[in-house]
DNA sequence: CTGAAAGCGCTAACAT
DNA sequence: ATGTTAGCGCTTTCAG
C-alpha cells in the first residue's frame, strides 16, 4: 500500500493525499481531504519514510553517541533523551563507542549516510582541537554531552564540574579535614581537569597547601579507586578523607578500605560523584548529584531547537550539580 | 557529492559506480574499479542510504523495544545487542516502551514507516494471544526477548525461568528451609508464572506443602518487596526465607528487613533473580543469574538469520539460569 | 482547489 | 565489461 494506490481509492492525485498527509492547510477542500483521511485510516496506510527523507532531507532520526550504554552513569541519559524525542516524533540511535575515536568517526559516517537530522555525543575527548575540529566539521548538527569543550561555538550540555569538585572538597574541609586524597579521572578530558580545579579552588581558599602527590589520574573505574587506596594506606600517606571524581572510583575506595579493615566515615571521610551506582552501597555515600535524566532532555531539546533553526539564547548550558551529604563523611578535629 | 558526481569525475557510468560500491564481482575490471575506489576515497563519497533503502528495501537498522533502559536489567542486554548489530553493520534504534500497550503498538508502527528491517521486542505480555497476534502479524520480522511465549512459531530469546525458579527454591530448601515466602511478578507475564512453576516443582519434590498464603504477586519492584516483606514481619506470617523473583524485589525484602532490625541472613534467607543491580549490597545477594549481555546478542544473531533467510535450528533459544550462592542464605535446623 | 510531472540518489534489469 | 534506463515512494514546483 502506498500513496499511489491511496490516491487510486480515493480518486485523487496523489499529490492530494500527499497534501493531506503533511497537513498541508492550502490547496484542498475540507471535504476532500476528510474523504482522503478516511481511506488512509480504513487501508492503514502508513507512509514511507525512506522516500519521504529521501526529498526532505529529514528523517526525524537522531543519533545518541556514548561510551557505553552499561555504564550505570549512561541509562537515564538516553532514557531522557529518548523520552524528549518521542514527545516530538523523533527516534533515536543508540551507538556504544567505548571511548575511542575511531569507533566515534565510523559511527560517525554511518549515522550520516543514514540520513540522522543530528547527533548527541559524549565526545571521548574534548581537549584535543584538532580532533574536535574534525568530529564537528559542520556537515551535520551535533550537540556535545557530559564532556565540555574548548571550542566555544559547539553546542554542549554538560554540568558545572568545578563547581561539583569545589562543593564536595569544600564539604570535606568543612568537616576539618585538611589532607583530602583526589582521585581523579582521565587525565584527557576537560570533565576531570574542571573537577580537579574545583578541588584546588576549595584548597586555596581554605588556605591547604595543595599536594601533588595525593592528587592520582585514572580511569572512572573500580580499579581505579582500589589500586590508589590501597597504594595511600599501604604507603601510611597522610591522608583523611578522599574525594573520588566519580562513583566507579568511590566504590573501588570503599572496597581498599574495608579490604583493610578499615571504616567509613571512621578512619577515612570518602565523597563521590555522579548519584547513579550507589543507591546500595553502605555507609551511603555522600556525593556530588548531576540531574543525568533533566540534562538528557535538555540535550535533545537543544538538537531540536537546532533543527528547527531557532537560536538558542545559549550554546552551552550548564547544570548546576548538587552536594548530598550522606554517611560516608564525618567531622574530624584536625 | 552523489553517485553522479563520482561517475562524472572518474569517467565512469553511475552503474559502474554502484558496483564497486557494492563489490559486485561481476562486470567490472580490476583497473577500473580500483580507479573508481580511489575516486570514492579522494572524494569522501558515501551513498545515501535513504535512496539505497528505498530500492533495497534493507536499512542495516532494526528496531529494540525495551520498557525502560534505565532499568538495570536492560543495560548490558542494549550492549549484547549494538555490539552483536555493529559488527555486522547493523544500527539499533532504541525505544522504551514502559510496557505499555498502546506504545509498543506505536512503536512499532513507526519503525515499520522508517523501514528498520527487523525489531527485537520485550513485549510487556506475551499470555494475551490476541495481542500478542496483532502485534506479531508477519508484516516484519520479530524476535522476541525475556518474556517467554504461548505461540510457537515465533522467535523468541530467555532464560529458563521454570529452572530458575526452581534452583533458587531448591537450594532453599537444602539449606533447610520449608517455610519459603514467594514473591513473584506481575500475574501479566509468562516469566513469572514460569518461575512460580518452578518454586512449586521444588515444593512437590520435596513433600513440602504448597501455600498460597505466601505467594505474593506484584511489579518487578522495590515497592512490592517492601510492601509484603512488611506484611510478612508485621503478621508473623511463619516464613524463614524468601525467594524474590527480581533483584528489585529482593532490595525492597532487604528495606524492610533491615528496618525491623532484623538480619540477613539470620533471621531470614533472601535469594534474588536478575544479578543486575545487587553489586553493592550487603550481605551479598544469592540468586538466580541470567547472562544479560550474551542474551542480547544472540537475540540479534536469530535476527541476523532471519534477516538473511537462514532458518534458525530452533525458534526459541532458551538460556541457563545459574545459581549464585553468596552471603544472604544459610543453613538452618528445621 | 487540484493535478501533472520532475526529481531526490540509488539499484537492477536489460542492452550493447 | 560497461552503460542506458526504469523505477523505489514520496514532496514540490508549476500549470491550469
Amino acid at each position: 500500500m502506498n500513496i499511489k494506490d491511496v490516491a487510486r481509492i480515493a480518486n485523487v492525485s496523489i499529490t492530494t493525499v500527499s497534501r493531506v498527509l503533511n497537513n498541508k492547510p492550502e490547496g484542498i477542500s475540507p471535504e476532500k481531504r476528510k474523504y482522503v483521511l478516511k481511506i488512509i485510516e480504513e487501508t492503514e496506510y502508513r507512509p514511507n519514510g525512506l522516500a519521504r527523507g529521501l526529498v526532505t532531507k529529514r528523517t526525524s532520526t537522531i543519533g545518541l553517541m556514548i561510551s557505553d550504554i552499561s555504564n550505570p552513569f549512561y541509562p537515564h541519559i538516553a532514557r531522557g533523551v529518548e523520552d524528549a524525542a518521542e514527545t516530538n516524533n523523533y527516534n533515536v540511535v543508540l551507538c556504544n563507542t567505548y571511548w575511542k575515536p575511531d569507533r566515534e568517526r565510523h559511527y560517525i559516517s554511518v549515522l550520516k549516510e543514514k540520513g540522522v537530522d543530528g547527533i548527541i555525543l559524549a565526545i571521548s575527548n574534548g581537549k584535543n582541537i584538532d580532533y574536535l575540529n574534525e568530529i564537528i566539521d559542520g556537515t551535520i548538527p551535533i550537540v556535545l554531552f557530559d564532556e565540555p569543550t574548548i571550542r566555544d561555538d559547539v553546542y554542549c550540555v554538560c554540568v558545572d564540574n568545578k563547581k561539583g569538585g569545589y562543593m564536595a572538597t569544600n564539604h570535606l574541609i568543612e568537616y576539618g579535614h585538611q589532607r583530602i586524597a583526589c582521585l581523579i579521572g582521565p587525565n584527557t578530558t576537560l570533565t576531570s581537569e574542571e573537577r580537579l580545579e574545583g578541588y584546588k579552588q576549595a584548597l586555596a581558599e581554605a588556605n591547604i597547601e595543595y599536594d601533588p602527590n595525593i592528587v592520582m589520574y585514572g580511569g572512572y573505574s573500580e580499579e581505579t579507586g582500589i589500586k590508589y587506596m590501597n597504594q595511600i594506606i599501604d604507603e601510611k600517606i597522610n591522608v583523611t578523607a578522599v574525594f573520588a571524581a566519580s562513583d566507579e572510583i568511590a566504590i573501588g575506595v570503599y572496597k581498599a578500605i574495608k579490604s583493610h579493615g578499615y571504616r567509613i566515615p571512621d578512619d577515612f571521610s570518602v565523597t563521590g560523584f555522579d548519584d547513579v551506582s550507589t543507591r546500595l552501597i553502605e555507609p551511603s555515600l555522600t556525593e556530588i548529584v548531576q540531574p543525568t535524566y533533566e540534562m538528557g532532555q535538555k540535550a535533545f531539546e537543544l538538537m531540536f531547537k537546532l533543527l528547527n533553526n531557532v537560536k538558542p539564547r545559549k550554546k552551552t548550558v550548564i547544570f548546576e550539580p548538587d552536594l548530598i551529604v550522606r554517611n560516608s563523611t564525618r567531622r574530624i578535629n584536625y
